[in-house]
DNA sequence: CTGTTAGCGCTTTCAA
DNA sequence: TTGAAAGCGCTAACAG
């Protein structure tokens, strides 16, 4: 271990004695807003913050001007490339702006989405965006709405990514529509005995994705009876484990629709090391088209949400800059995300 | 029932007022360490907490106290599995301690790296974790330590991730030791005609994967001639496309070891499309043991890091906190990473 | 144990 | 333009 602190950081005041001038003066140069500045003053400030290793203290500024440059990221596991993918594009467009941003996960668990919330509120961030999937009944919905609201009235900017959140700005994420578009291209495919595994009840997106897809095999005369639907967790090992259920249950099908990707790469090694091939007999969908989809065999068929562009647009949508141009129909509108069914291997035509 | 929403959050002031006490008896009860405070007092100042909706400020707190809550960390890319899995791991333990992490991503490019690490330092972290693969022979890489020096000189504390990083703390990973045992194993598997898809010559992960799997190789008389190892990117698609010039080279090879998992997985996608099916005839291996691996056909072969612990431990090392008793042998010592090779479906005994 | 009062590092009026 | 000085929200001596 090294020795404890020495010295501290040089300050703006620091800088401002080496070069001479006021403090202001040195505060003008280094991170004003409008050059009203002498040039040889400026240069000499510069020099002298260059030769102190002096870096603004963005903690100072930030309670001096009562406002930060950081951006709050809650998601229920950074390791779920649903959400790694969605925070890469959160980093880049904030990183675009100057912003820093902190990430926080939840687990999926409403109490503790609550709790960092709270905590985060503390960093006073410029904006919260909220990407875990969204609950329902929890009794910390209105909590985390008050919590939320308040956090706006105070200045703060939300935004949610998914399902429409009430007063709170929102990248929306068709789920419904999505899902109802694949099961379209399913039936089309010929696919007739379908199974889903979706995830628990309070998940939101789960409920919207089988609801849409239950729709979408319903308008091809597609039944989806009761006990082909499994809940499992929202994970890759639900989808494990959920077609393990499904397939001592004895049931036959000739399609199963996890309501994710990472579920779905769990039904699809759950079929295998029951020996049973994906795409022969049996086919295999998910939902978010999440890169490694691409690299299972066989490739995953998926609908396809632009996740790094989601995370872009959640960060513009709060902060209100659209660099995007050309992406964004009515500036400030919730421009709902646009979504593709893509076939691939796992369900060839029957 | 009031708390008519103000336009900005309340202080602590604020609260203070509104129990009736000072500001100092305030600040004691909410955030004081030592509670030297009537419980009566306590108590009201709390509720009035509440009822204003009163966060503390953590910037204002940080700039008061002089020392911060945030951890920084530097990533390559977060929506690679190796990052976001050590990610979650330094999220992890550093919420146990009330730390906020910040995540920055540099795209293993050592300007934007240097100037990430100049940015942050505007936020004083308590510590700033390098996860990054460090890169060789990069003009920046004396700035770099500068840099970092100057951070650590002035209270900071660093842990890189990966290999020795000089004066800095490390959570070493023997990238020699586990690419030479994988080798070994390998080769008594019946592997003989090797071929490895690296990455670009100055990450230094792959340059020390490569020379230790080169090692073991020679250990069991395996040559690795110069014209078998593939330099390309270090990402899944550098895999595919090495692949394609290994394939296009007309070499006949047993085995394709690529550095890295995402590589691997790149390595499989590129074998099939030619028509090779990975563990028929020539085999694959990677390093790292990312999730994704496991599910993909074959199960690849690979060497295991403990990613998320790897993050945990690299956090506890800066923060000279060890919670995780049992696994660290001499306190403050850059405790090795243990690593091990796992054989899957990918490689087949010959 | 409680309240007063200086700061922390920076921004920003407000005069000069 | 520049500098002096008053904060920003909070903590930490220091008296009471």
């Amino acid at each position: 271990m090294s020795a404890p602190a020495s010295k501290s950081p040089a300050t703006l005041h620091d800088v401002a004695r080496e070069a001479g001038v006021s403090l202001a003066t040195a505060s003008r140069s280094l991170n004003g807003s409008t050059r009203k500045v002498n040039e040889a003053y400026r240069q000499r400030v510069v020099e002298a913050a260059q030769r102190l290793g002096y870096t603004t203290n963005l903690f100072a500024q930030a309670v001096a001007k009562g406002s930060t440059t950081t951006v709050a990221l809650l998601v229920a596991d950074i390791a779920d490339p649903y959400f790694s993918s969605i925070a890469a594009g959160v980093i880049d467009a904030a990183s675009e702006e100057g912003l820093v941003v902190t990430i926080a996960v939840t687990g999926r668990n409403a109490q503790r989405e609550l709790d960092t919330v709270r905590a985060l509120r503390g960093q006073r961030p410029r904006v919260m965006i909220l990407a875990g999937s969204r609950t329902t009944g929890s009794a910390f919905e209105d909590q985390l709405r008050g919590e939320l609201t308040s956090f706006e009235d105070t200045g703060g900017k939300v935004a949610f990514i998914s399902q429409d959140a009430a007063p709170f700005a929102t990248v929306l994420l068709d789920n419904r529509g999505g899902a109802r578009d694949l099961a379209v291209a399913l039936a089309s495919l010929g696919y007739r005995d379908v199974a889903v595994i979706t995830g628990p009840p309070e998940i939101r997106t789960a409920e919207e994705r089988l609801e849409g897809f239950a729709a979408g095999l319903a308008e091809c005369g597609i039944p989806l009876p009761a006990d082909r639907i499994i809940h499992a967790d929202f994970t890759r090992d639900g989808g494990y484990r959920g077609t393990q259920e499904l397939l001592a249950s004895g049931a036959s099908v000739d399609l199963v629709f996890a309501v994710n990707d990472v579920m779905a790469v769990g039904v699809v090694s759950a079929l295998r090391e029951a020996g049973i091939v994906p795409g022969q007999g049996i086919g295999v969908a998910g939902y978010d088209d999440i890169p490694t989809v691409r690299d299972i065999t066989p490739a995953l068929t998926t609908v396809r949400i632009p996740l790094e562009d989601v995370g872009r647009r959640a960060l513009q949508l709060a902060t209100g800059s659209v660099h995007d141009a050309g992406a964004a129909p009515a500036p400030g509108e919730p421009a709902p995300i646009r979504t593709e069914t893509i076939i691939r291997g796992s369900t060839p035509r029957r």
